[in-house]
DNA sequence: CCTGGCAAAAGTGTATACAATTTTTTGCAT
DNA sequence: ATGCAAAAAATTGTATACACTTTTGCCAGG
């Protein structure tokens, strides 16, 4: 089992969720899906069962899949448990932090710059996330890292959903600064300042009731790949 | 989408494999649970989707699905990523601990007890995996309570494969220790406590290499639901 | 003009069919 | 007997078919 077909499909969907070229509450057909990638239902099925394990999409009975729109309630838990997980994750980091860790990870924050400089707002988004999933990867726990991957795809939708206007030009400097504390081995100076990188941009976002309306039905197949570019929106 | 039967599958499929009636490594085959639950292969591929999401069986292209066996790094894994994440719920929890959480949690122990007198194995093992969840709901953050169910399953298999003799009949009474901290709000000993608990499952596991033959192709729909007790192997 | 309800269209849920791959069996030579 | 090769059987991967549910569009009645 285990299609490298279907994990396409489900990579090429994530990507255009989390890039927001597809938006919160829209639905997505089997059938539209599957003639745009060329394979049957069954393919896309199964993708969306993947998804939907990744809380990227929501399945209803009987009616179909839809891009999740995550709550309020939601967003703050996610980002609550990011909190407690990369709190002791980057302690776990700076204790063993190798002059190898601080090079990869400075050239992780060099290819940000690269990505914001050339104002490509997808790739650089994508990559303010993996920054956190790259520590967690250093930290020596894949399981930790896989955790925390998953956490950080949701945190896409809900910056997207509820992030307010500026938003996270900061990141990319914070990351920079937390790389120095983890440098110098000051475990509480990298603790303190990833925990407050993460509340800046829980502050950041705001909690509006009822945005987003549930099902426009967005030109799905269509833009899919040519898409416009997504807003600014990341960690 | 999401038809109820496949959840069926997957919840039958997920108590045999923590209950121990399918062992790690075994081949399961999508035609015999096919027949073994009345329905077609579609449903059952369905769940062996998200029982593979959740790492609990491994799909290995073109030919098929196994039980998963963790290997050692990843029981370590699992188990570190459990402490970190534990530590920090229960000090909430213990913050915002009422009479009425302090009862549920009693009421909890009480019922692992009452397994436990009659030797219901399978059902105690359960019921003291879900502390940990129950905990985790009561903290007030669904999505932590998700991803700890999720570690606390995939704990099961770890424990069984690798758990030696003795094991967890400590547990339950550790369990009614940390009400006790809780109870009286004292955040310290209650984390101290749940620490020392999980370490100490964790130490009482042997990690030999290459214990497990990889395929004993043991019955597996025949005695899916009449089995054999399980070993002892619990949280 | 709005509303309720019925029929058609579209879409999802499950089973089955068929192609491709892997595993087992068979038969032959060493 | 043992090992290898080809054939047969079993199993997985994907597509398609069909039943069932939801949505859409239309028309009659208010």
């Amino acid at each position: 089992m285990e299609s490298s077909s279907t994990h396409l499909i489900v990579q090429a969907l994530t990507k255009a969720i989390v890039e927001h070229r597809l938006q919160p509450g829209v639905k997505l057909a089997e059938q539209k899906l599957a003639d745009h990638f060329g394979v049957s239902r069954t393919l896309v099925r199964q993708a969306f069962l993947q998804l939907s394990q990744h809380q990227l999409i929501r399945l209803e009975p009987s009616r179909g899949a839809f891009v999740a729109s995550p709550s309020v309630l939601e967003a703050r838990q996610v980002f609550g448990l990011r909190r407690l997980i990369e709190a002791e994750m980057i302690r776990l980091l700076a204790r063993q932090a190798t002059p190898t860790t601080i090079k990869a990870l400075k050239d992780h924050v060099a290819s940000e710059k690269k990505a914001m400089d050339r104002k490509d707002t997808a790739t650089s988004n994508e990559l303010l996330g993996d920054f956190h999933v790259r520590m967690a990867e250093m930290a020596g726990n894949e399981v930790l890292a896989q955790v925390l991957g998953q956490l950080i795809s949701r945190c896409s939708l809900i910056t997207l959903m509820y992030q307010s206007a500026h938003a996270a030009e900061h990141s990319h400097a914070e990351h920079g600064q937390i790389i120095e504390a983890l440098a110098a081995k000051d475990e509480d100076r990298a603790a303190r300042l990833l925990d407050s990188h993460l509340q800046n941009v829980e502050d950041g976002l705001v909690f509006e009731p009822g945005t987003y309306s549930e099902d426009i039905s967005g030109t799905i197949g269509g833009t899919m790949g040519s898409g416009m570019e997504p807003a600014l929106a990341a960690t």
